[in-house]
DNA sequence: AAGTCTTGCAACCGCATATAC
DNA sequence: AGTATATGCGGTTGCAAGACT
């Protein structure tokens, strides 16, 4: 027996929103604005629960919604964007104003899978089907997508001198050649070469300017700043590599 | 025309995390 | 510090409409 949901234990309606309930709903929430949703469906004469009319207000009601159709350009962006974030469909839907992640996971369940297997590329992992198929035979132990990645970067310069730059390191190792890069909540335009935001948390501070060379990071002690090569801070054990994990969930560094 | 299958989308469910107490 | 409650997220389901036989 699983446990009730919310509606179950207050019998409140659910399935499809009525036109009344969205008048009601809606109203209310242009008068009122959004405040505390558990209290939304109270105030507002619903018989639904508080995470119903969230979900409707922000899938459907709200004005800023754009409808209709995707364009190419959103198309190109989820591919791309997926490839970089995975299913992560809020922040991929954060970048493409007037869409809901819900919308773009159904699109993306829907069309674009499809549309990427007819060109042979594996919708998980981007690559091409052939090479996909080739590896989970090898090793179908092995997910096909770490989304643990450890990345190493060289303090100390090898031969030639290429590993120099820790941030280009940085850049060479995360950043696809085009497109974007997510990096605990900081999001990294590969193109564009800048990067924003900080780790949630108790620390971690962020801001990198790769044109120009600047990076920055703050993290209670742990940190790299710089403003041409990297200065970098192994402050647990000095080695010469310095590993970084991204988590997936969390995006802190560890 | 009727029945079946497929597709797309809206909404629900359960879990994780954040916040309040 | 521990517990309860609220919120946010991603996976999944159910249904209506269109396509197909």
């Amino acid at each position: 027996m699983g446990r009730h949901s919310c509606c179950m234990k207050q019998k409140l309606r659910k399935g499809l929103w009525s036109p009344e309930e969205d008048e009601k709903l809606f109203n209310h929430i242009i008068r009122f604005g959004v405040g505390c949703w558990s209290s939304v469906p109270k105030l507002a004469g619903l018989q639904r629960c508080g995470k119903s009319c969230r979900l409707r207000w922000i899938n459907y009601l709200r004005p800023d919604l754009k409808r209709g159709s995707f364009s190419q350009e959103e198309e190109d962006l989820i591919i791309n964007l997926h490839e970089v974030l995975g299913n992560r469909w809020s922040q991929i839907a954060s970048q493409l104003p007037g869409r809901t992640d819900n919308e773009i996971k159904n699109f993306w369940n829907s069309c674009l899978k499809k549309k990427l297997r007819q060109r042979g590329i594996d919708p998980a992992t981007h690559k091409p089907l052939n090479e996909s198929e080739a590896k989970e035979k090898m090793d179908p132990e092995k997910p096909m997508f770490d989304p643990f990645p450890v990345f190493e970067f060289q303090s100390e310069p090898d031969q030639s001198g290429a590993n120099l730059n820790f941030y280009e390191q940085f850049q060479t190792s995360l950043i696809p050649a085009h497109g974007f890069c997510e990096y605990g909540n900081m999001l990294i335009d590969g193109s564009e070469n800048y990067c924003y935001g900080e780790s949630s948390g108790t620390s971690c501070n962020w801001s990198c300017n790769m044109g120009n060379e600047a990076l920055n990071w703050n993290s209670e002690g742990d940190q790299w700043q710089q403003g041409g090569s990297c200065q970098a801070n192994s402050s647990e054990d000095n080695n010469d590599s310095i590993q970084m994990r991204n988590s997936y969930f969390g995006g802190d560094l560890l």
